[in-house]
DNA sequence: GATGAATGAGCCTTCATTCAT
DNA sequence: AATGAATGAAGGCTCATTCAT
């Protein structure tokens, strides 16, 4: 028989049941049923509920990052790197609906709202746009024109946008990978030199 | 002395309350406190809590809308809107804090969570974008090869990202007026044919 | 309709609830039960359920205090008062039973065990005694090789010894004025020059 | 290597574990942890946390009487043996405090809740006393007129008292042998032909 | 015998909502 | 219309106990 990871586990089913009920409406006790566990093992892998939503960020947020991360590495140009860059985004969020919508509204207000929380995972991600940018500025291929903040920001928040419409409207039909390519051509339209 | 209008009373310390709290760890009696009336008072004038909360946005996107309105009924060039447009989008950013954090982290989570709650002034608000870009291509002004429903995302998804950055970390140095402008041309540039 | 003091209402009722299953078995839902009101109610008046438990002692034993206070500004004798004072302590057991019992076992727990609980007013209980006794010494009625500070908590504990034997064996029959004679008699015995 | 006695070494935790935090407070975890066993292996010893306490009790009740008994079997006077009994109860206070702290507490608790739980070793260790006061009315070295009954529950009641407060006030610089001394002295002058 | 992860019943407490005044 | 005391359902969390290993 197969180890179970449990914490991954309850992390799973806790992606679940917050996306669909979100955090504040969905019941510890909906956790554990979707987990298959009892109520209580969820406090041997978590703290309370709000360390439940916390660590669920902390874990996928690092998987995430260890998925962009890569194509920094690459030798690539920066231009190709913010396509890729939002072509891997948009991918992301068709695979897992769930984390997506775990992400866009929960940890807004989490951000806020739990106590200590200090998201410096996603100051990391936003980071990967801005080394992007760097580079961009640096070979030449970018304006330099632009504060790389401000830009980072923009570009992460139309990319945030484009996805929650289409979580929100829930329209399976709708191609994601054109959206892809627009974005990316706009986006880098404005930036070229 | 002028007759007090409780709801509006009511929804004025809701903002506050909410924006301070959250929805979730805000209590009606912190509202009512905060409004100086008593916790049964609120449910004269709402349903219950989601009503509040609603009601709240309802009230307050109906001013708002209002004055972006009469941007669209110059006779100014749509590139000249839009930047107006931005500009505005700041500005108010910049006068209600508070409640640009309600619909910011609130208004999100509530799209999705509060029962049968479609929420049309909100596109009624992109729509404004989507008039400008209209009118923009229309004139000949913005290329025609973006996508409108797109481009009014992508430009709501930035200022909308900014905004939240500029509230969370608080930081009154920053000036709004300069990143408007700044995000105003890499917009533009993206769109002028 | 005469007004209630819910207060004191739920103070009696959680004297009954825990003199008969102990505050630890016992549930604040169990009190507000033999209270008439709801769980919620007991919110009202108290911060949680160690509050409850103080609040009731503190409560009786201003009553209890007053009680005894009356003996002390008599004109009698040092043995006359010690005497009275321990018939008071028999009869007050006797009259409320279930008060006798909170005070016997719960006081001794949550005097260890509530955080942050100096039980003064059990102090001034015992210093009442501590007056007698120095009445009597002051007047050349008691030997004055004694400690006033011994003998006190040997007084007490004589009293409540007998007292909790007489509560737990639940023997009616056993006539407590008797008793309170014969502890008086014993007690002085040692104490006359 | 000598075996170990895991039944004893779970009850010496318990000891420590119920002085510092109360029997309802303290966690069989907690026992478990200070006796360096798993959680588990308490069940194999005792039958619940209820058991635990009450063979703790029993346990160490018998090596209590035993001590205390070896006194009885002597030819001293009654005078002798009641001296020797209170200075041997305030010896064992001093030397085990935390053993002395769950008797004092917990155990009036327990008498009254754990059901089922008649205390016969307490009894025992009262009718020490009344042996003692047997032996002096035979001799005619105490009175007759005094109640053996009434009588060694003042001197239980005493005794208990003096050491309750030497424990909740935990000043060591009290000294309770002169205590002990003072007490017998007072206690004696009234038992005394 | 020993372990300790897992269980799930149970309880304190909160708070949206009601309604007698 | 306004009040605010009272309600009671609901939920987060604890912890004594079990049992597969």
């Amino acid at each position: 028989m197969a180890k179970i990871n449990k914490k991954e586990l309850i992390i799973n089913a806790a992606i679940k049941v917050f996306a669909d009920k979100g955090f504040y409406n969905a019941n510890v006790a909906d956790v554990a049923k979707e987990a298959g566990v009892a109520d209580g093992t969820i406090y041997l892998y978590f703290k309370n509920k709000d360390d439940l939503l916390i660590s669920l960020f902390e874990t996928k947020m690092e998987e995430i990052l260890l998925r962009f991360s890569s194509l920094l590495d690459s030798n690539q140009s920066a231009e190709e790197k913010l396509r890729q860059f939002i072509h891997l985004y948009f991918q992301m969020i068709e695979e897992d609906q769930n984390l997506a919508e775990v992400f866009q509204v929960e940890l807004r207000q989490s951000s806020k709202f739990l106590k200590d929380y200090h998201n410096q995972k996603f100051i990391d991600f936003l980071n990967l746009i801005g080394d992007i940018l760097h580079q961009g500025q640096s070979d030449g291929q970018f304006k330099t024109d632009i504060s790389i903040h401000t830009m980072k920001l923009i570009i992460f928040g139309a990319l945030d946008e484009l996805a929650r419409q289409w979580i929100l409207t829930e329209d399976p039909q709708e191609n994601l990978k054109q959206t892809a390519d627009q974005t990316s051509n706009i986006l880098i339209r404005s930036l070229l030199v």
